[in-house]
DNA sequence: TACCAGGTAAAAA
DNA sequence: TTTTTACATGGT
């Protein structure tokens, strides 16, 4: 027995959901996935799991989203209105992009490259939880590798939904976390240190001496580096990543990051390696908007866009 | 086969 | 104090 809601809303222009859910696209069927035009993913609220789907049948301009919700449980409407504040989020359906747009105008480069790119939102972890683990897992290793290893660990510790003969997996919760064994964790891939920095982690929030999504609020992305920069196995990489990925912390530039040089310097300084401090000079037009700049030249660069 | 990929902590110099 | 090195794994 299952129940089903279907309904439609038009999101705040310009949204490009296919360019939006692309870094979805490797993703496997069972945890989150972007397959033929249709987003899936498990949603956590309130302790029960909701299978949400998306599909945009407008465009650009004039974007329409299709949402289907299903669940074991009866859809009340406060875990609708729940879910679809779950999808605002992730997909930052109410983020106006044109202040982003209208402040790089006087960049060139990047003026071109939002406009071949409109409607581009980079997607936001549901949970900043979900993000830090995220970014700890892909430090060093490439995206492919990291992939695998976070759907290994959605499989094995994320909470499971059983619908329509089809088992789902959502992202571990810190409890499922905690609840696991470093050695189980190490299991999906992870080296033993990555391993018990996530369990260390998850550990503190459940102590409550970590309240990660508390520091979405927090005006200082500054303060909330320190913060993280205490964990072991969090540098200002990871911690940086999180804010950007798992926070909506837009202005964020992981500037020593190592793809985020190579395509500054790809579109800025014609492919010579540059120093993180050339990167930073370079992002300052960018504005309050750095971190989400460079994942615009992230995607050019993926979709080889020339400028 | 070896080396690299969206780093970090610990060891060595 | 600054510079190496180990770490896991899949792709090339």
């Amino acid at each position: 027995m299952s129940f089903t809601e279907t309904y439609t809303l038009q999101p705040r222009e310009p949204l490009d959901f296919a360019l939006s859910c692309q870094v979805f696209s490797d993703g496997t069927p069972t945890v989150r996935a972007y397959l033929n035009g249709e987003f899936s993913q498990v949603l956590q609220i309130n302790g029960d799991l909701v299978l949400a789907k998306v599909v945009d049948s407008g465009s650009t301009k004039k974007p329409c989203l299709t949402i289907t919700l299903k669940s074991n449980k009866s859809l009340t409407a406060k875990t609708q209105q729940t879910a679809q504040e779950t999808l605002n989020y992730i997909f930052n359906l109410n983020f106006d992009l044109t202040a982003f747009y209208c402040e790089v105008q006087k960049d060139p480069i990047m003026h071109k490259i939002t406009q071949q790119l409109c409607g581009f939102k980079f997607p936001t972890t549901p949970t900043a939880f979900e993000g830090l683990v995220d970014a700890i897992v892909e430090q060093q290793i490439s995206i492919k590798v990291a992939r695998t290893i976070e759907e290994r660990l959605a499989q094995r510790f994320g909470n499971k939904l059983e619908i329509n003969n089809e088992t789902y997996s959502a992202f571990p919760t810190a409890q499922n976390i905690a609840e696991a064994s470093i050695s189980d964790i190490r299991a999906c891939g992870l080296s033993q240190r990555k391993a018990e920095y996530i369990y260390n982690v998850a550990q503190h929030i459940l102590s409550g001496k970590l309240d990660l999504e508390a520091m979405k609020t927090n005006p200082h992305p500054e303060s909330v580096i320190k913060v993280l920069d205490e964990f072991k196995g969090i540098g200002p990489w990871t911690a940086e990543l999180t804010l950007l990925r798992g926070m909506q912390r837009w202005d964020v530039l992981p500037a020593d990051d190592f793809g985020i040089k190579r395509v500054i310097s790809t579109y800025y300084y014609g492919g010579k390696s540059i120093k993180t401090s050339e990167a930073q000079e370079t992002a300052k037009t960018w504005g309050k908007w750095q971190g989400l700049a460079a994942f615009y030249l992230i995607l050019a660069e993926a979709k080889n866009i020339l400028v």
